[in-house]
Formats: C-alpha cells, sequence, structure tokens
DNA sequence: TAAAAATGACCCTTAAAGTCCGTTGACTTA
DNA sequence: TAAGTCAACGGACTTTAAGGGTCATTTTTA
C-alpha cells in the first residue's frame, strides 16, 4: 500500500481517538482545512514539518506514529 | 533539535553503517547527490516519498528508522 | 604529501507542496 | 423545514521541495 495512504489512515485513526474533527486538528496543527482531508485520503506527499505539526496535535512522537503493523516492512 | 536534523542525522548513522557514500546512497534512491548532503545536513524538509525511497536503500522499515532516541518525545 | 574521493556550499530552475476560496452531500438536531 | 457540523472535492493561487550545475573544502588513501 501507498505509504501517503498508510500514514493518512493512521492519522485518521489517531484524530479519532481523540475525537477530533479534521478542521480542529487542521487548526490545531495550524494547517489548511482542506489539506487535512487530502492527507487522510491518502493524496498528500506531505513533508516532515507538517508531519510533525500534525502528529504532535495527535499527541504522539515519531517513534509512536510508525509504530503500528503497516509501518513494520 | 530540529527534526529535519534528527531525520538527516539517523540517515547518516544508517549510511555509514552500510558503508555507503552520499552519492551512493543518491543513485540508488534516485535522488541528487547534493541533496543527500543537504538532507543529512538537515537544510531539507523531505517529503515522505524522497524519504521512503532513502530509508529503502538503508534497509530499514519506517518503524525501524523512527524506533530510535531522538525520536521518542 | 599529493592525488583522489567524498562532502559541503551556493545559486538557479521547475515541479510539486501547501493555502485559500468556494460548493456539495450526508448526517444530526431542533 | 431549517440550521449546524463534518468530510470530500475543485480550481486558482503562492510557496517551497527537489533537481541540477559548479566550485570549494575536507577526508581518505596510495
Amino acid at each position: 500500500m501507498d505509504i501517503k495512504l498508510k500514514i493518512g489512515q493512521r492519522i485518521k485513526v489517531l484524530r479519532k481517538e481523540l475525537a477530533l474533527s479534521q478542521e480542529g486538528l487542521a487548526y490545531k496543527a495550524e494547517v489548511d482545512r482542506t489539506y487535512v482531508t487530502d492527507v487522510e485520503n491518502g493524496r498528500r506527499n506531505v513533508s516532515v514539518e507538517i508531519l510533525e505539526r500534525l502528529i504532535a496535535v495527535l499527541e504522539v512522537s515519531f517513534s509512536e506514529f510508525f509504530n503500528s503493523k503497516e509501518f513494520k516492512k
């Protein structure tokens, strides 16, 4: 599966665990509202600085974010 | 420390473990040699697709790449 | 210790990342 | 009905990632 989609799905799962809307995540991470939709649907090749902002809002470290079975080989 | 530099340093460590030159890594990952220099020195905000190519050459998964102390909180 | 190899730094394109405006449809609640 | 939230999508726009040329500097090795 595409890395962009894996990341998008992981973000979506973590976002829902926090009962946050896409717009809420976007606001807190200071990215565009429509951008979050695209990222979650695997349509964006995010840069590491943007990813850092998103996963900070999701309250996980890079290590935790990628410590999920879809990122293991 | 800046996320770009953390990633750059991690790449450098893994690259040296494989006794690979920046040019060798660049060639295998199909990116420019000078780009690898910049990435390792924390001057590039890499996208996840480029990062995927680099860490594939370094023979680690995303999970393994980020399973290093600098990425834990 | 000189040559060769590897890395670093600068600058300039262009392809793509990321923003911002809007609309639409599904679902919920009053 | 109506009004609100949420997600998806499109088009136009601005900003920046990524590619690539060249030369300088450091490191390695013969």
